[in-house]
Parts: C-alpha cells; sequence; structure tokens
DNA sequence: CAAGTATACCTAATTTTCTTATGTATAAGA
DNA sequence: TCTTATACATAAGAAAATTAGGTATACTTG
C-alpha cells in the first residue's frame, strides 16, 4: 500500500475484512474502495495487492469467479468458511495491536 | 517487534516518541518501556532494535553517550533537534495512518 | 560454587512484505 | 487518435522485520 508505507502486515487483513462487508469483490473495486474510505489517502498497489489475493487463495481464505464484463475479465474474490474465521482472527489481532501501539504512543492515557 | 509481526514500519516511531517523553534512553530500557506500557504484549526483539537506533543515529535524529553502570556499558540515545522534529512528524504521520486504518476496518462509522 | 537468569550490547542470514517497473488487453472520452 | 480508466498479472529490488547467533558482566539460587 502506499501514501506513507506504514502499517506493513495489514494488507492482507483489510482485504479480509473488506470481503466480509461485502461478498464477492474484485480487485481493482478493492483498490477503489480503499481509496473511496479514505477520502484517496491509502492507494493500494497492484504489485502488493494481486499477490496477497493469490497468497489468500493459495492459504483457502479465499475462492474465485471469473466473470465477463463489457469485454473485460473480472475475477471475484469471496471468502471460504475459513476465510470468515480468518478475517475475525486477523481483524481481531490488529485491533489488540492498535491499542497497544497506543499505550506507547500515548503513554499518559493508559497509565493515567 | 515480535507478539504478531504487525506494524512493520511503526518501530522507529516508537523509539522517537519515547525519547520525546524520556530525555535519555539505553536499548535494553527501551524494550522493557515497551513491555511494561503494553503488559507485556509488545516484545522488541534486539535484531530489530539495535539496527533501528544506529540507522537513526545515523540519520542524525539521535545522538549516544556511552556509560558504564556496575561494571555494564550502556549506551544512552538521546533526540538531537532534528530528532525532536522527526518524532513529531512520524508520530502525526503514523496517526494519519490510524485514522484511515480505521475508516477501512470500520466503514460504518467513517461514513454513517 | 556452579548454573541459570537478567542485564547489555552487537551482527548476519533469511524471510516477509512492500515499491517500482513493466507487460497485456479492452473501453470510454477528448 | 491519444489519453485515461478499467482490469488483470509478474519480476526485480528495497525495507524492515525474525531468527539465530555471539560477547560480556552481575545477580540469584540450589
Amino acid at each position: 500500500m502506499s501514501s506513507s508505507k506504514l502499517l506493513k502486515g495489514s494488507l492482507a487483513t483489510i482485504v479480509l475484512r473488506l470481503l466480509e462487508e461485502q461478498e464477492k469483490m474484485y480487485g481493482y473495486e478493492i483498490t477503489q474502495k480503499v481509496k473511496q474510505l479514505t477520502a484517496g489517502e491509502f492507494k493500494l498497489t497492484e504489485g502488493a495487492l494481486y499477490p496477497t489475493l493469490h497468497k489468500l487463495e493459495a492459504e483457502g481464505y479465499l475462492t474465485t469467479e471469473t466473470q465477463q464484463v463489457d469485454g473485460r475479465v473480472r475475477k471475484y474474490y469471496s471468502l471460504t468458511k475459513e476465510g470468515n474465521a480468518e478475517a475475525k482472527a486477523k481483524v481481531s489481532e490488529l485491533e489488540d495491536f492498535l491499542v497497544n501501539l497506543q499505550k506507547v504512543l500515548n503513554p499518559k492515557l493508559g497509565l493515567g
């Protein structure tokens, strides 16, 4: 993901989370959705996104379905049953991480 | 940082932030401080921390001062003037990132 | 007093996960 | 016709960790 090269490691979680919200999405759609949600501040790069999707599929968390729309191919991804569980796990893990990160960045709040 | 290999890229920010709070810290002290602040959930690995400290020093953001305490050597790090500015910048950048990440993880809140 | 744990520094090899660059192809708009 | 948008993909390189190893001193415990 571009726009600050932060948070390496959260891309798979983001993908899984979006697919919890929306049953089926294709790669390009995911890039646009993230851009929209963050008012253009996150720009997923294709070089990061596609390998991540392929990896999640290989791990059994996503299934694909190809459709032809307006003469262009779209590859739709959906969560498998395992993917659903993984989504919950990863999101929860990330949220725990963020809570702890806040404790480090803002020590006063956590100890007051 | 261990404990979930998330957030690659936030370690330098954490170090700079801690040195804003506390004038001088040495490496081992930083690992213990982070452990304490997160109730043991973040464990900085030395293989990540020391290279990060060296890099920040090489970039001119930290200065060092070695002390002998109880027969052991401690290398204290402090922010330079540039380091102080960099700390503010990095923390601000990370916080912006976290706000956007929340928008992606929790779309409902951001759009409601 | 020997052994293990804690303190305190360090580096190297490897892995993970990005960015950057490139390639293919179709559709729409200027 | 040329550029932008849509839509997929891979490969080379960089960044930033993990894992594993190394050195050394001090304290605790059996």
